[in-house]
DNA sequence: GATGTAACTTACCATATGGTAGGGAGTCAA
DNA sequence: TTGACTCCCTACCATATGGTAAGTTACATC
């Protein structure tokens, strides 16, 4: 099947990119783990370029489609659930948090000529989701966003340090620390939302 | 002087890594940036490798050298003090942070290899350090990596972000992001510090 | 059976890359 | 003056890269 073939690509693609950034991954690297020449992945799509840009599209209507989790819980109920699927990578595949992480990485270049902002549906939606929370209603985008990112950081950072945290404190001590983050995280989302915004205080 | 030379190749190394990434930057360009071939750059550190360590290792010392912000104030004070610097980037130069970051990302293969832990020492410190807060004393290593973890993320997450949220949210609503960010990561790390670990709770 | 099209392939190419080999200019000590 | 050493250069090379050109095969449609 051809939409098959594609498919499978884009996950390829999504993996490497996530594993080895977009300069350190070939297009015939991507290919030939299916079994296929560059010229296979060329013909479904165009340039590298455009293969990543495909890859990011992917990733950002996955996080789009997060939202449903939230559907019907309180605010504060809805923004926990949320942000721990995004800590587990429910619905999201393993890399997709990875892949996002380079791209801010690298966006800075490529902004002038993928002029995409993948990330913008996702952040205005939580800003808008933040300020329903009763005691962040008067607070401005600014404020939520601060708030939000400041979890975004604690999840998605830790999520890109397994290698490097295992490798200095073992795997013993790493699984204990994946075993109690969530927890953290969670007082540290219901204390910010309570808390609300700093001038609120 | 060769010791200048040596260090005007690191300074622009170490630009050009964080803003390329390992595989997105070639010694070349690194070494004609000063005006100077890539030979001129072999001579001095063998090969690309060696220099990216030489790189992550002054980088490493910086962080390391920040310790003394915290020398004599009390250890919540410390902290703060401490990781506002990282925030500020204060004497660890624009690009020590996002260097560090694509490090995360990249030593899961480089790891074999490289086989040196550069946030060993720092993290190891600041585990020691937030356990001489008082509510934190009964914590394990754990806890208190995780908490410190979130704080880390917090602030590196948005070290990196700049690029990509002037251009969804442009660059007014930035000014205003940035102003107010240290305030509000103060207040997390003051509510984390005095709530303790979660099993405290 | 002819035509067209999607999904690939092999051939090929210009360019960039990290690294080796060897030379030249300057400095410094004996 | 000679020898050794540092610093940097030109020349060169094998390999990898993204991409173009031109088939080939299979299958569907008329």
């Amino acid at each position: 099947m051809a939409q098959d073939t594609r498919e499978r690509l884009l996950d390829q693609a999504e993996a490497l990119f996530a594993e080895r950034g977009f300069y350190g991954v070939s297009i015939a690297a991507i290919a030939n783990e299916l079994g296929l020449t560059k010229q296979a992945l060329l013909h479904h799509f165009g340039s590298k370029e455009k293969l990543y840009g495909e890859v990011l599209k992917r990733i950002s209507s996955r996080f789009m489609a997060l939202r449903e989790l939230r559907s019907g819980a309180d605010p504060i109920q809805g923004l926990k659930v949320y942000f721990l699927a995004l800590l587990k990578k429910d619905h999201l595949g393993q890399h997709a948090t990875t892949v996002l992480m380079r791209e801010l990485l690298d966006n800075k270049r490529r902004a002038d000529t993928a002029g995409t902002w993948y990330l913008k549906g996702f952040l205005q939606d939580l800003i808008v989701q933040v300020k329903t929370v009763p005691s962040w209603q008067k607070a401005g985008d600014a404020e939520a966003l601060a708030f939000i990112y400041q979890i975004l950081g604690a999840i998605n950072y830790f999520g890109i340090s397994q290698p490097t945290l295992t490798g200095i404190f073992g795997p013993d001590f790493y699984r204990r620390l994946e075993s109690n983050y969530p927890d953290q995280l969670m007082n540290l989302i219901e204390a910010g939302l309570a808390a609300g915004p700093p001038t609120g205080n």
